[in-house]
DNA sequence: CTCACATATAGAAAAATTTCTATGTATAAG
DNA sequence: CTTATACATAGAAATTTTTCTATATGTGAG
């Protein structure tokens, strides 16, 4: 499995934002309208709105519309890359970007 | 397990950037010295410290004093507990925020 | 068709983050 | 003691992100 750089930073800085964190919070027992969402924060609906679709943009979220009501879900795939992303990042490996760094002043304690 | 929302986000936007996301890479083989990191970036040192300053905050990096030479490497508590954290937060609990929220305009489908 | 409501988009203001230069501290070499 | 090197800290500039107001779009009710 190799890294996707790209995908990765952006489900991170979709994650690294207390409010996002907690609209992942609130959508975790199941779907909601955005405006029962936005009952629960003090924001306005275009930055509600604007939350909403990073955490979209990041597949961590899924839209379905319903007539003039949108219900917002988590979307497991999101979650699955981040998790699988971190935890590749954090491995050691043979081609590791590490490889390209040559000892310079110090000696390497390996 | 219950939920740290301040340890959580305190992780994820330790994560949530380019350069810091490319540190823990070329760290995730072993431990390396500051100096050693600083000549892979195209960036000052007072940036990299600053960089390397937030992933020990967040204990995603520990560092080992030795003379003059400052030695970082990966440290496993802060991506146990960013991973449990996404984990724990994206599943359904008794205790969820969106038990607070009474429906209002749409009639919810769970 | 007209109106009201739910949500999205555009663009500006405010806030936070990243990066820099300048400088300080600590350690080792001479 | 003096100097050089590795790294940290302080504070300013640049950039990015968050939030807002104003407005547009799209849907259903009447």
């Amino acid at each position: 499995m190799s890294l996707d750089f790209l995908e990765g930073t952006l489900l991170l800085k979709a994650l690294a934002d207390e409010t996002r964190v907690q609209i992942i919070h609130i959508l975790s027992c199941g779907e909601l309208c955005a405006c029962d969402i936005l009952s629960y924060f003090d924001l306005k609906q275009p930055t509600l709105s604007h939350h909403l679709g990073l955490l979209e943009a990041a597949n961590l979220v899924e839209v379905r519309k319903e007539g003039r009501w949108s219900y917002y879900k988590l979307n497991s795939e999101g979650f699955t890359h981040v998790q699988a992303f971190l935890t590749t990042l954090a491995s050691p490996s043979e081609v590791c970007l590490c490889k390209q760094i040559k000892p310079s002043c110090c000696n390497e304690t390996k």
